[in-house]
DNA sequence: TATCCCTGCGCG
DNA sequence: AAAGCGCGCAGGGATA
């Protein structure tokens, strides 16, 4: 269908203003493409309006009337209007512009007819001429309102908007598609007329508030004969990281939605420590009447229940999390948003329910047990919805099943669990590192002259600070490229304007500098030292707890391949206006004695870490069916040394455990595509080594030339993607790779080179997930008190008490080695598994164990060895 | 003051 | 023409 666009005589006539020279966009356009105002089919009534960009072109109300279309819109219904009026090419508009060209958009709405209520706003200029906001992103989904006024016709209107993406967002990122719809389709509810949008789910129709004993006991009896239970809490604490354990912190309400085993479904919703709480006092007793009741029923569902577990343990409920639709909604579609907020509104097209969880304390205490119930709510009909998906697709289902839920209840305990950490160490090593950057930093002050151009004064005149800043900040780019004069080696990102980029002061560049200027290398070090304190024992010391240990969050949901991430509660979470909530990310702490030293187990216990050896690389050569790789695995030989004999032209012998993990880079960076260019830029960076292009060009050669069938996998990866869009783990994770289909040649290779690394990835990081729910049953069947308490990617890490480590050591590397992957998955490896083990009082002390140690464990080997 | 984007670097 | 992958945290600078 093809699309006809003119200009609305009655706001072209109002608005448009050919001589406008508000801005510089103008002076770009033909006359005819200044201030284009609204445009629309002739001779049909608008039901609803478009914000782009820019004016409707006709090619992009095109493409755009097709998406609408599909969503059962009528494009010719729409009035298209541009936060920018003027159509130009070359001149990207920036907030100066958009600002300039606001009170034009806003005398179109407001001129707007009647018949329009609704607005789509498209992308984040749109955005801010709209509504004056900025971050597509953050605002996207959810409905604004828009108030004009028209001064000369005196008219006020309230429009409801509602922002998405824009359209060639999309094109060029076909990932973007399924959230763009969805926006789509609720605005198509929207301007149908339908209150709540396209709601597939109704809001229950009352809500059992447990407000007395009557019903308190009713609840009880209601979950005595549950089938299933979705639940939720919300909690408050002045702790700012909202650790459970923390002494402030309290559960403010509790609610369920219960299925009886007579197919019944009811919503309730318990107070407990909210203020005006019947049950203030004794809330703590409230939740022990109804736990066990609570704890037997057969099913139960939570969105996101790791947190809500941590918390009901914390005050002695114990309740097995069977299904977790934060956790289903990831396997089912790792790309998408998982909150319960954007799920319903895609899934279920409920329409956001929200109130500010930040202060509940403050809110009236009905608006927190509604919005505590409807969670529970939704849950319930996301779960259902998951359910029936992940029924359809058996790999997914054993995913989920096996090791996915299991090993989200093991989180429960390992976060509570945490890592002991010692605090002695900790607070002297913290004071030594603060001195050594002091240390740096006076000597990097010799360099500073009196007078430069950074000085601030406060408002009498009075010299403030002296505005030296040896991050990377104008500052330093002016004293070392303009003061001192060193040549500008590697620049930033071009900026948005076509200006170059910031010269870049990164280390490999400082390497380069060393050789000039001695500054270069004191740079070099206060840069480590300063992470040290600022990203490591900064947020240690503010972290650790009362029994000595440092607790961390893992999110299941927190990668794209189904490796796990490891930081803080919530992304963006905020003390004060400047502070960031301080979170502890266990995945990178750096590795040296001096920080990996500062955590262990406790008197009595040892600090054990088990890794899977050069698992990506085995994995890699099992998937590819590389036979000389395969050789070499089952042979015993160890192909990082290998390239780094090559790169250092050393004997095995000499090469050092330094030069071998940097080998190691190399071999990861040739596997997954990388090309000859970013080798030497690697070699350099990671190595201090210089790599002339033909050198680099023959390396990689070499690499492939040694192991040809990894070529062969690329092509079928990168041909698998093509055509299904998608690639699939050994056990079947699905990685969606829609960009595949990008036009932009960038993009779409991107796109293949993570099919590539997408199926190894999920595979090694899966095994880790199989060994730890594993390795927990083993240890519940065993009796021991041994247990795990934190990943690594391809390691695990374990507190092992000293009267249990000759009977666990050799056990947990038996299981690590032979997982029931042909009993629960039909895979089959040809390539050998190994499971590495240290031991140690502490992490960094921890010492590698010979495979005779692990099974005759003599704890004497490790006073002797040092 | 709050937010966004970028740089830089810690880990696998 | 050029292209390793996957993360989280601290900080600077621009902007409204």
């Amino acid at each position: 269908m093809s699309l006809v666009l003119q200009s609305l005589p009655v706001i072209q006539k109002a608005v448009r203003e050919p001589a406008c020279d508000l801005c510089v966009m103008s002076a770009d356009a033909s006359p005819r493409d200044v201030c284009v105002t609204a445009q629309g089919s002739p001779s049909v009534v608008p039901r609803y309006a478009v914000v782009g960009k820019f004016p409707p072109s006709q090619k992009a109300t095109q493409e755009l009337g097709d998406y609408l279309t599909e969503v059962g819109l009528d494009p010719t219904e729409a009035v298209f209007m541009g936060a920018v009026k003027c159509r130009t090419w070359g001149t990207a508009p920036n907030r100066t512009i958009i600002k300039a060209c606001k009170p034009y958009l806003h005398e179109e709405l407001a001129l707007l007819p009647d018949t329009v209520t609704h607005v789509l706003v498209m992308g984040n200029e749109a955005l801010q001429a709209a509504l004056g906001k900025s971050g597509i992103t953050k605002y996207r989904s959810q409905e604004y309102e828009i108030q004009t006024f028209h001064p000369e016709t005196k008219s006020a209107r309230t429009l409801t908007a509602i922002p998405t993406i824009a359209h060639s967002a999309v094109s060029r990122n076909p990932g973007q598609l399924q959230g763009f719809m969805a926006d789509l389709r609720y605005f198509a509810a929207r301007v149908g007329g339908k209150e709540g949008g396209a709601a597939q789910v109704a809001p229950p129709k009352n809500i059992r508030y447990v407000l007395d004993k009557l019903e308190l006991r009713r609840l009880k009896r209601a979950l005595e004969n549950a089938d299933i239970v979705s639940y939720d809490i919300e909690s408050a604490s002045d702790h700012p990281g909202f650790l459970e354990s923390d002494p402030s912190s309290k559960i403010v309400s509790i609610s369920f939605t219960i299925l009886s085993k007579d197919k019944k479904l009811s919503a309730w919703a318990v107070p407990l420590f909210h203020p005006q709480s019947p049950w203030r006092r004794i809330w703590e007793r409230v939740l022990e009447f109804i736990r066990e009741a609570f704890c037997k029923v057969p099913r139960s569902i939570a969105h996101n229940g790791k947190f809500d577990n941590r918390w009901l343990r914390q005050w002695g409920v114990e309740r097995y999390l069977t299904f977790d639709t934060m956790l289903a909604a990831h396997l089912l579609n790792e790309n998408r948003a998982k909150g319960l907020k954007p799920l319903a509104h895609t899934e279920l097209g409920v329409p956001n329910w929200g109130i500010d969880t930040k202060d509940l304390l403050n809110v009236p205490i009905m608006e927190v047990l509604e919005y505590n119930a409807l969670d529970t709510w939704y849950t319930y009909f996301l779960y259902r919805k998951f359910r029936r998906q992940l029924l359809e697709q058996k790999r997914l289902r054993a995913i989920f099943q096996r090791f996915f839920m299991p090993s989200a209840n093991e989180f429960t305990g390992i976060e509570r669990r945490g890592v002991w950490t010692d605090r002695k160490r900790l607070f002297t090593r913290y004071e030594e590192a603060k001195q050594k950057l002091a240390e740096i930093e006076t000597k990097l002050r010799e360099y500073v002259p009196e007078d430069h151009p950074y000085k601030l004064y406060d408002r009498q005149g009075n010299l403030k600070d002296d505005g030296v800043n040896f991050n990377a900040s104008n500052f330093l780019r002016w004293l070392l490229f303009e003061h001192l004069g060193l040549p500008v080696i590697k620049r930033g990102k071009e900026k948005d304007d076509g200006s170059p980029g910031a010269p870049s002061v990164a280390e490999g560049v400082m390497m380069e500098l060393a050789e000039i200027h001695p500054m270069a290398q004191l740079l070099i070090d206060r840069v480590e030292w300063y992470k040290f304190c600022t990203a490591f024992f900064a947020a240690y010391t503010e972290l650790i707890t009362a029994d000595d240990r440092i607790h961390t969050t893992f999110k299941l949901h927190g990668t794209t391949t189904g490796r796990l991430s490891s930081g803080k509660e919530n992304d963006g979470e905020k003390i004060s206006a400047k502070k960031q909530v301080r979170g502890v990310n266990l995945q990178q702490v750096p590795r040296n004695k001096f920080i990996r030293g500062l955590f262990g187990a406790p008197p009595g216990s040892y600090f054990v870490e088990f890794d899977y050896s050069q698992v990506e690389l085995r994995v890699a050569a099992e998937l590819a069916h590389e036979p000389t790789m395969i050789h070499l695995y089952q042979t015993g030989q160890d192909i990082h040394m290998t390239m780094a004999m090559q790169m250092t032209g050393k004997p095995a012998h000499l090469v050092t455990k330094e030069e071998r993990k940097k080998a190691k880079s190399v071999n990861f960076g040739f596997l997954y595509g990388m090309q000859w260019r970013k080798y030497i830029e690697t070699a350099w960076n990671n190595y201090g080594l210089r790599v002339t292009e033909e050198e680099a060009q023959l390396f990689r050669k070499a690499f492939f030339l040694q192991f040809p069938e990894l070529l062969v996998w690329h092509r079928k990866q990168r041909a698998m993607v093509a055509k299904y869009g998608r690639v699939e783990s050994p056990l079947g994770r699905v990685r969606h790779l829609p960009d595949i289909y990008s036009p932009d040649r960038e993009v779409k290779a991107e796109a293949e080179r993570q099919a590539i690394n997408s199926p190894v990835q999920s595979f090694a990081s899966d095994m880790i997930l199989i060994s730890l729910v594993v390795l927990h049953k083993k240890f519940r069947e065993m009796g021991l008190k041994a247990r795990s308490i934190g990943t690594v990617h391809d390691a695990l890490n374990l507190e092992i008490p000293e009267n249990e480590m000759a009977v666990a050591l050799p056990m947990i590397k038996e299981v690590m080695e032979n997982l029931p992957l042909r009993e629960w998955f039909g895979v089959e490896l040809h390539v050998p598994i190994i499971a590495d083990c240290k031991v140690g009082t502490h992490w960094g002390d921890a010492m590698e164990l010979e495979e005779h140690h692990i099974h005759n464990w003599d704890p004497s080997i490790l006073t002797t060895a040092a």
